[in-house]
Order: structure tokens, then sequence, then C-alpha cells
DNA sequence: TGGGATTATATGGGCGTCAATGGGTATATA
DNA sequence: TATATACCCATTGACGCCCATATAATCCCA
């Protein structure tokens, strides 16, 4: 499987390591399995992560912004400027950065949730706080979700 | 045939290993025989499933999404976090992870019961009493049962 | 066509490997 | 030198891989 997805509750030790799934590990390509890019998240208090290799869509995502309008300047610079690239230890374990913890609520756990293409890491608490009231807004529109996942191409 | 069809009643053994029915590994493509999705039903208390490739296409599905919408965070959340991969061994056995063991009430036995595209996991009698529900919603309205069994296409 | 042989399937269990986690020590950086 | 981080080794429990068996299904040949 070459997609981030499920949900995985970890423990920071008191170096401050943590292990990066073992599947997740498995869908960096083999070439950088020991470095990966995190970010905070524009959209909620968590941290995103992703390969390097990811890099690339983001700013081809990010281009496709109108280049005139504040969002471009306002994305471009929250998302570029906070990136920090971490390297994955023999074991699987990186840092987190203080700045990163501190933007999502983090001490000494810390929650993984597979989002395709990239992944988010959470307070667990928050994390499943959050899970809950997104598939609650889906449901409401039973219809969209309901087809995401059943529809036949 | 490459659909999920029949029903079919098995054991979890002492390891929480359980056999995915013959009928249906070979409805999974020969690459991707040894690997399978699991995901919560949204509108019943049963584990849905599927091969891996049916995850690409709403991974596809996903990207289409405009990537900075609060609907793209959404379905990336409820669907991507949601769902977990589990390895089916040589013997056409796989795990069902606790926590949709839980959401099923499957203790030591499950049933597995084909839908066409995907496949549904019950615990046995609440299993066997939802199809008895469902044939009688639909035979209340057996005009529209009998037109959809004789008609041709 | 019948009946024995072969194969497949569901299920059980042993064992080695890997994943998550802990910690000691060397190396680097400020 | 003090603090941080990379590298190495260790532990424990879970999981994958392998082998085994019994029953059911299929095949094959007389």
């Amino acid at each position: 499987m070459d997609l981030f997805v499920s949900k995985y509750f970890y423990k920071i030790d008191k170096k401050g390591r943590i292990s990066l799934p073992s599947s997740f590990r498995n869908v960096l390509p083999k070439a950088n399995r020991n470095e990966i890019i995190l970010y905070k998240s524009i959209k909620s208090p968590s941290i995103e992560g992703c390969g390097v290799g990811r890099l690339k869509e983001i700013a081809k995502r990010i281009n496709n912004l109108d280049f005139f309008s504040e969002d471009y300047d306002d994305f471009s610079t929250s998302i570029f400027s906070e990136i920090v690239t971490t390297n994955v230890d023999k074991e699987g374990r990186f840092l987190i950065p203080e700045e990163l913890k501190s933007y999502a609520g983090i001490k000494t756990e810390a929650a993984f949730f597979g989002q395709g293409h990239f992944f988010q890491i959470w307070e667990p608490k928050q994390g499943l706080k959050n899970t809950e009231d997104s598939r609650r807004r889906l449901l409401k529109e039973k219809k969209s979700l309901r087809m995401m996942l059943t529809q036949q191409k």
C-alpha cells in the first residue's frame, strides 16, 4: 500500500523520540526512508507530515492558487516557511520539534492519522474529537460520503 | 466470478485469525491477494471490506476535491484515517482489528456477506437479522422487487 | 457411472522476525 | 563543557511464515 491510512497512538519517550508507524514508513520511497517533512496544518491544530517527495506536489497546489490573491501569499508563507525536515532513525523514530509540538498541544503521546498522500499528528484526545466532528459534518450530507465510498468508476 | 457473493459463517481462532472465504479471495486481483482494506460501515454496525484497488480509486476522488477546502479534510479524515489495511496470510486468514470487532459486536465468530463490489462482516446473529429485515422491507414493495428481478435490459 | 484418489479449504499451533519502546554511549554543536 | 541527537544494543509482545490435520469438494479412471 502506497498511501497513509489508519490511525495509531504512540508514546514520546524521555528523549523526545516517537515511532513513525511502520506502515507509514513503508509508504516512503525506499531511497528516502530516513527523512520526512513536517509543518503546521493550516486548517487545524495538528502537524502534517509526508515524504520529501511530496514537496513538489504541495508547491504545485499552491501554484494553482491565483498568484495575485492574498491567499497565495498566505498559503505560501504559512506552509513553506514552516516546513522542517526531520530524520528517522534506524528504529523508525524521529523528533518532533518543540514549536510543532506546542502548536498541536502534544506532550507525552501523539496520534497519527493517515490522510492518503500525507498524514497528521494530533494530541490524541483532540485528534479523536476531530475525527468525530468531521464524520458528523459529513453524515449530514450522507449521500456524498456514501458516494465517495461506493461509487463505481 | 469477480463479485463478492453469498454468505459464510467462520470462526475466529485464539490468535484472532479468521479465514477470508475462498470465493472472496478469488475476487481479489492475483497481484494484491494478500492485502484487503476494512472500515466501519456508515449505516450499520458492521465492517465493510474490499481489495486495496478500491482504496486507490477513493484516493483519486478525494484528490480531485479542492485541497484547501474544509470538505477535503472531512473526507480525508473520515476515510483514510478510518480505513485499515490487513494482510491475508498464505492460508487465506487475516486479523480484524479490535476497534472494528467491537464496533460490529464480533467476538468468536463472524459472518461474511457478499455485497457485489465489497463485502460486509457481521456478528452472525445480527447479520442474519439484518438480511431478514432488508428482505422484509423489500417485500413490502413487492412490485418494485419483481420488476427489478424480471426486467430485461 | 461409481468409487477411490487427489486437491482445496477451514482451522490449529510452533517459532522466528519485526515493531514499539527503553536506555547507554559516542559524536556533534553551540 | 553542556546540551542535543545519532548510533548501538536490549526487551517484550504481536504478527507472519511454516507445517499439520480433518473435512469437503473435485477429479480421474476403470
